[in-house]
DNA sequence: GCCAACGTTGGC
DNA sequence: GCCAACGTTGGC
C-alpha cells in the first residue's frame, strides 16, 4: 500500500539556490541541511511524490516562491565528505554518515511570491508553533498538514 | 548591518 | 547531565 501523500516546507536562500535555479536544473539534491530535526524529517518522513513548498529565506522579501516534489528517498549528503565544500563536516564518517538529503524536483513557480508578511496574517489558522510564524523561525525543513498546504496555496 | 533567538559544543 | 559560551539563522 502506498502511503498517503505528505506535505513539506523547505527553505532556501535564493542567493544560494532559488526557485529559478530549481526550474533551470529540474531536479536537485537538497545539500547542506545541517540540523538534526530537519534531517530527521527528510530521512524518516519524506516519501517520493510528497508535495514541497519552496520558501525563500534571508532575502529582501522572504516568502513562498514555488512548488516541488520529493524525488528520491533519503541518502547521504555527499557534501559532508568534501573538504572543499562549505558543507564539509569533518566529524562525519563514511561508515555512518551524519547528514542525509533527498532530491527535489521542480513543479512550478507560484504566480506570485507569497510574502511572509502576508502569511503572518493567517498565523491563527496555521496554528500555534507553525515554524514560519513562530518566534525565532529557524527550522529549514518541516511538515505541513493538508489544511496548512491548502491554506497557503489559496493565498497565491 | 543589527541583533534576538536558537542549536550545538564542551568543560566541569 | 548541566549550562555558559559560541556560532548561525533570518527578519528587519
Amino acid at each position: 500500500m502506498t502511503p498517503r501523500k505528505r506535505y513539506w516546507m523547505m527553505k532556501s536562500e535564493p542567493d544560494t539556490f532559488s526557485i529559478d535555479d530549481l526550474a533551470r536544473v529540474g531536479r536537485e539534491p537538497w545539500t547542506g541541511v545541517r540540523n538534526y530535526q530537519a534531517r530527521n524529517f527528510m530521512r524518516d518522513g519524506m516519501q517520493v511524490g510528497d508535495g514541497v513548498m519552496i520558501y525563500h529565506s534571508n532575502c529582501k522579501v522572504p516568502g513562498i516562491a514555488g512548488l516541488a516534489t520529493v524525488a528520491s528517498h533519503a541518502y547521504p549528503d555527499p557534501t559532508q565528505f568534501d573538504p572543499d565544500s562549505e558543507y564539509f563536516d569533518p566529524k562525519s564518517r563514511r561508515e555512518s554518515p551524519r547528514w542525509q538529503l533527498v532530491d527535489v524536483a521542480f513543479e512550478r513557480k507560484l504566480r506570485r511570491l507569497i510574502p511572509l508578511q502576508e502569511i503572518r496574517r493567517h498565523a491563527d489558522a496555521l496554528g500555534d508553533g507553525f515554524p514560519l510564524t513562530a518566534r525565532g523561525n529557524r527550522l529549514s525543513v518541516f511538515p505541513l498538514t493538508a489544511a496548512q498546504w491548502q491554506l497557503l496555496l489559496s493565498l497565491e
